[in-house]
RNA sequence: GCGCCCGUAGCUCAGGGGACAGAGCAGCGGACUUCUAAUCCGCUGGACGCAGGUUCGAAUCCUGCCGGGCGCGCCA
C-alpha cells in the first residue's frame, strides 16, 4: 500500500480513537514545501463541521494520537494541517523494494475490464501529417499507461477505404497516371482533386506495376481497381511512418468489410426498426436529435450511397458485438460536432450512450518563420510526419507530443524544434538515465545487482529524491484515469531535476562502502523510474549520449 | 446565433479546494584537475482574461461577460 493509503488509516484509527468520529475520503497529499514534510493531510480543516473544534486543536490531537513505525514526525502547521515526516527506514525499505521489483515497478495488478483505444484512424489518402502524429503519440502512450494502470487494451485503426473521398483521390491518381502516358483522364472537378506530391508516387508505382491496361478496361472497374492499389499504398506508408515512432496497432479495420459483410445494411434496418429514422427528400435520415444532437443527419443519401455515419455507427455496434464494453475514441477537435450524431446512431441501436467515449486532441498549429502553416490535405501542402521525424528524430517528436495536455492547442514550431533539438527537455530526462548507465559501467556494476544497504541518514536532496522515485506508481494511475498523458513528462522531468541535483552535490562512487552503496541504490532506483517511464510514452532510454 | 474546448511570467506550458502561484526557454551573473557541464546554483520577470457567487479558504468549483480555437454538409 502507498504511504498516503497508510497514512489515511492511520488517520482514521486516530480520529476513531480519540473523537469517537468516522472519518471518510481522507486527502494526503505530497507538499509543495519540502519544510511541510513529506506528506500532509487537510483532514481538521476539511472536517472542522463534523470535530465542531478548532482545527488546529483537532489536529493537535490527532498528530499526538497517530503512532506507526513508519512515521517519524507528526506536527501540525499553519491554519491547521498536518505534517508528517517518514522514518530514514521506512523509505529505504521502498525504494528496496523498488529495486527488486525492477520494470514492473509502476504497474498495477490487472484489473478492470478489457479496453479498447482507436485512434488515429487516418483515411488512407495520403501521408501522415504532423496532426496525425499528435493522435498517434497520444494515443499509443495512453494505451501504454492503461496497460501499467492494469487494463487489457487492445488498438484498433478504423480506416474508410470506400466512400466519396477515396472515390476522389483514386480519380486523383488516375489523372497523375493517364499523365505518364500522355493521356487524358476526365474527371468531374479538377479542383476537387487531391494535389500532393505523392499522388504522383501513387501512380508511378501503379503504372510501373500495371502498365496501359487500365485503359482498355471499364472505367468504373479501372477506378476501383485504382483505388484498391492506391489505398494499400497509403495504409503501407502510414503503417511504416506509425513504425518509425514505435506506435503498434493490435487491428487494422477496414470500412469496406462492414459492407462486404452486409454490416451497414443491417445497422440501417435495425435503425429504422427501432423508430429512430424516416425518409425525406429520397433520403433516409436518423432522428439524432432525440438524443442530443443538433438537427437530423443523413444515413443514406438520395442517391442510395452511404454518410460517413453510417459505417461508423455499424463499427460501433461491431465493436460491442465484439464484446468490448470499455472504448475509447481518440479523435481530433475538428471532430467534436462528429460525437453526437455518432452516439445518437448507437444509442438508437440500444447501445448505452457512454460505450462512446471520445477524447479529443487538440490540433497542431505549424508555425515556420513565426508565421501559422496553413494546410489541406487536398491542396497538398500538408507538412508530413515523415518530414518532421527526418528533421528532428524519433524520441523529440514522441515526447514534444505529449508534453503538453491533449486538451490545449499546441503550436510547434519548425524553425525552433529544429534548432533547440539539442535543447528538448527529452533529452534532459534522457540524459539523467544516461549519466547512471555511466556510473555503473563506472562501477562494474549492475543496476540489478544492488542489494540491500543500510539507509543511516538520508542527505537531503537523496531524501528528495527518494521520494520522488516513489511517489511514480501515483503518477501512472493519476495519467491513466485521467487520461492526461502529460502528467508523465511532467514528474520524469521533476525526477531528472531531482537526480541532476543529487548527482552534482553528492559523488555516488566514494570509499565509504555504505555510503557507495546506498548512492548506487538511488542510481538504480532512478534509472529504474526513468527507464519504465520513458516506456510509457516510447521513448528510449540510452545507455550512453 | 447555438454547442464543445481554452485564457497562468516576454514565449511554450505545469499546477489533486488549501500553507508565500511553478518549470523550461529567452535575458543577466556564477560553478568543470573530481562518476558525462546535454548539468548545477543565483538574479530578473505575474491584475492566474474581467466581474460576481459558493467556502473558514478559489488559479482550481458555479454563473455571467470579454477574448481565442474548433464544430454546426445528402464531405470525411
Amino acid at each position: 500500500m502507498s504511504f498516503e493509503g497508510k497514512i489515511a488509516d492511520e488517520i482514521r484509527a486516530a480520529a476513531r480513537e480519540a473523537f469517537d468520529v468516522e472519518l471518510e475520503n481522507i486527502h494526503v497529499e505530497r507538499p509543495n514545501d519540502p519544510d511541510h514534510g513529506d506528506f500532509a493531510t487537510n483532514v481538521a480543516l476539511a472536517n472542522a463541521k463534523v470535530f465542531k473544534r478548532n482545527p488546529r486543536e483537532v489536529a493537535g490531537t490527532l498528530a499526538e494520537t497517530v503512532a506507526a513505525p513508519f512515521i517519524a514526525n507528526s506536527e501540525v502547521a499553519g491554519p491547521g494541517f498536518i505534517n508528517f515526516r517518514l522514518s530514514s527506514d521506512a523509505v529505504w525499505e521502498e525504494i528496496a523494494s523498488l529495486i527488486r521489483t525492477g520494470e514492473r515497478y509502476g504497474r498495477s495488478e490487472p484489473s478492470g475490464e478489457p479496453m479498447q483505444i482507436e485512434f488515429v484512424s487516418a483515411n488512407p489518402t495520403g501521408p501522415m501529417h504532423v496532426g496525425h502524429g499528435r493522435q498517434a503519440a497520444y494515443g499509443d502512450s495512453l494505451a501504454r499507461i492503461m496497460e501499467a494502470a492494469g487494463r487489457k487494451v487492445s488498438r484498433e485503426y478504423y480506416f474508410n477505404d470506400g466512400g466519396n473521398q477515396i472515390r476522389l483521390f483514386a480519380e486523383s491518381v488516375a489523372v497523375r497516371y493517364a499523365e505518364l502516358f500522355e493521356r487524358e483522364w476526365p474527371v468531374g472537378d479538377p479542383d476537387s482533386l487531391y494535389k500532393g506530391e505523392y499522388v504522383e508516387e501513387v501512380a508511378r508505382d501503379l503504372s510501373e506495376k500495371y502498365g496501359d491496361r487500365f485503359f482498355d478496361v471499364d472505367r468504373g472497374e479501372a477506378l476501383s481497381e485504382i483505388a484498391d492499389f492506391s489505398t494499400r499504398w497509403c495504409m503501407d506508408d502510414i503503417r511504416r511512418t506509425l513504425g518509425r515512432i514505435r506506435v503498434r496497432f493490435d487491428n487494422f479495420f477496414n470500412e469496406k468489410s462492414l459492407y462486404d459483410s452486409g454490416g451497414v445494411e443491417k445497422t440501417i434496418e435495425k435503425l429504422k426498426t427501432s423508430g429512430h429514422t424516416y425518409e425525406e427528400d429520397g433520403a433516409v435520415w436518423l432522428a439524432s436529435s432525440e438524443f442530443g444532437d443538433d438537427k437530423d443527419r443523413v444515413l443514406v443519401k438520395s442517391d442510395g450511397s452511404y454518410t460517413y455515419v453510417a459505417p461508423d455507427i455499424a463499427y460501433h455496434e461491431d465493436k460491442w458485438g465484439r464484446g468490448f464494453r470499455a472504448t475509447v475514441n481518440i479523435l481530433g477537435a475538428d471532430h467534436a460536432g462528429y460525437t453526437p450524431r455518432l452516439r445518437a446512431g448507437i444509442v438508437g441501436l440500444g447501445i448505452p450512450g457512454d460505450f462512446l467515449d471520445v477524447e479529443l486532441v487538440r490540433l497542431v498549429k505549424l508555425m515556420r518563420e513565426g508565421e501559422e502553416v496553413k494546410f489541406s490535405k487536398r491542396a497538398g501542402n500538408v507538412v508530413t510526419l515523415d518530414e518532421l521525424l527526418d528533421e528532428v528524430g524519433e524520441d523529440v517528436v514522441r515526447y514534444f507530443y505529449v508534453r503538453f495536455s491533449h486538451k490545449t492547442e499546441m503550436s510547434f514550431d519548425l524553425d525552433l524544434a529544429i534548432k533547440q533539438s539539442d535543447e528538448n527537455p527529452v533529452f534532459y530526462v534522457q540524459y539523467a538515465h544516461a549519466r547512471i548507465a555511466s556510473i555503473f559501467r563506472r562501477a562494474e556494476a549492475s543496476p540489478e545487482d544492488v542489494g540491500e544497504t543500510t539507509p543511516d541518514d538520508l542527505a537531503s536532496e537523496e531524501r528528495i529524491l527518494a521520494m520522488e522515485l516513489l511517489d511514480f506508481p501515483r503518477i501512472v494511475k493519476n495519467a491513466a484515469a485521467k487520461r492526461e498523458v502529460h502528467l508523465l513528462p511532467t514528474y520524469l522531468e521533476t525526477l531528472a531535476t531531482r537526480y541532476h541535483q543529487f548527482y552534482t552535490i553528492h559523488k555516488v562512487l566514494v570509499d565509504d562502502e555504505e555510503v557507495r552503496n546506498r548512492r548506487l541504490a538511488l542510481c538504480a532506483a532512478t534509472k529504474n523510474v526513468l527507464k519504465n517511464g520513458l516506456g510509457l510514452l516510447g521513448v528510449h532510454a540510452p545507455e550512453r549520449m
